[in-house]
DNA sequence: TCTTTTTTCAAACGGTCGTTTAAATATTTA
DNA sequence: TAAATATTTAAACGACCGTTTGAAAAAAGA
């Protein structure tokens, strides 16, 4: 009999499954704050002390979560890098295609994945300002290592730029994107229900024009 | 006798201010969360009931200290945008002249009150996803004054253009001013060392143009 | 079957939080 | 000076937090 399909409690789903759901919904709607192991264990219909048996501490809970969220979208932008190069023979790409494999693979894991409350816009939202020192090395973890991928790729298509350049408008372009995203749910209120904060797609494009444009206006600027 | 410059204790800062400026330092290197009202009343000298007799709650003693860093702030922003639109006359302004009055204020204030700890730029940076809701107003009421007589002078400058790009786009320019302030501190570790975060002054040029470049190159995109 | 391991559970632990109380002290007013 | 007011203080309150305990229950292995 094969274990790993029979479902150990009423619900269908492993309590472990549960958790990282509840933990995921509650993460994305009220930060890590939000995320209490009562909160968490009621919401699953499991007891409190089942966080620390499958996790350890709550804060690795959240941690193995946030990876199996950004992790694949890391991967994303990475192949998709590649496959441009590829499809470029290897010249020098436009800024709007490395910026559009930034950000594109956000925009495909909402529609993918879209719900209100939980989507991957959210979590990210509140996981690059979350005050708490383990998010910062997540984040120095997750974005180091796409950073010096995506700069390199910057250097080749501006071979005679200003490094500084490069660096302060690539550091833009990343808080832009980050903050588009913390943003997101106030697009809503700032134009008085003129423009939607479902229209992810919309967004993402708008976003990628943005900023590979405002990158570009950037180089060779004269302080 | 003036008893408005004796001082009640020894520190010379009556006990509000004193609390004040504790609040400031906290907030703009913890968040709000690490504004706790024994911490407070520990650095400023004071007891923790001293809080609750001079502002109420912790919640109102954060909200007097942004709306005493923020209020001056918008007022330079819309002074100068005033400024500007006279110098020209009553003629449309140039796109980077709309967002150089948004964003100059605040680097004159850094420069103005410039101490790694508790600078404005922090300030900004630890209130604008902070999850609590009264935050959240904080941002409408003080996002929402300015930023109808933001879009109202793009609107001028941009007669023809579809609504919807000048709402999508501010939105941007907003979280993209917000967002660079949010990721300020990590533009060391991004460059390892090489681009200063004490360079306040290149960061805000900087800022500037990418901003309106990016917002200029939104105009009229097709989607 | 019986034994062993895995998983769940109610209950409590120690700690920190914002807030409140009521008495003591300082300052102002009359 | 004496009375009234403003301010500070130590101590405690109730609530919530993440974590731990030890036993019960479920599942797997023999």
């Amino acid at each position: 009999m094969d274990s790993t399909c029979m479902p150990k409690r009423a619900n269908g789903q492993k309590t472990k499954a549960r958790l990282l759901s509840t933990t995921e919904k509650l993460f994305a709607s009220h930060g890590f704050a939000g995320v209490t192991m009562r909160g968490v264990a009621t919401m699953a219909q499991t007891n409190i002390a089942s966080v620390n048996y499958h996790f350890g501490t709550k804060e690795a809970m959240v941690l193995e979560m946030l990876k199996s969220k950004i992790g694949p979208i890391n991967k994303k932008r990475k192949e998709r890098l590649a496959e441009a190069k590829r499809n470029s023979c290897n010249n020098p790409l436009p800024t709007s295609e490395i910026f559009r494999a930034l950000i594109l693979p956000v925009g495909e894991e909402v529609q993918k994945h879209f719900s209100n409350q939980s989507n991957i816009v959210n979590i990210i939202s509140r996981s690059f300002t979350e005050p708490a020192s383990f998010l910062e090395k997540i984040h120095k973890h997750f974005f180091g290592e796409l950073s010096q991928i995506f700069i390199d790729e910057l250097k080749l298509t501006y071979p005679d730029a200003n490094e500084d350049d490069i660096y302060w408008n690539f550091h833009f372009a990343i808080a832009s994107m980050l903050g588009a995203f913390a943003q997101h749910r106030r697009i809503k209120d700032l134009t008085q229900g003129r423009c939607n904060e479902n229209a992810i797609p919309e967004m993402i494009k708008r976003l990628i024009k943005f900023v590979s444009s405002g990158f570009e206006a950037g180089m060779n600027i004269k302080l």
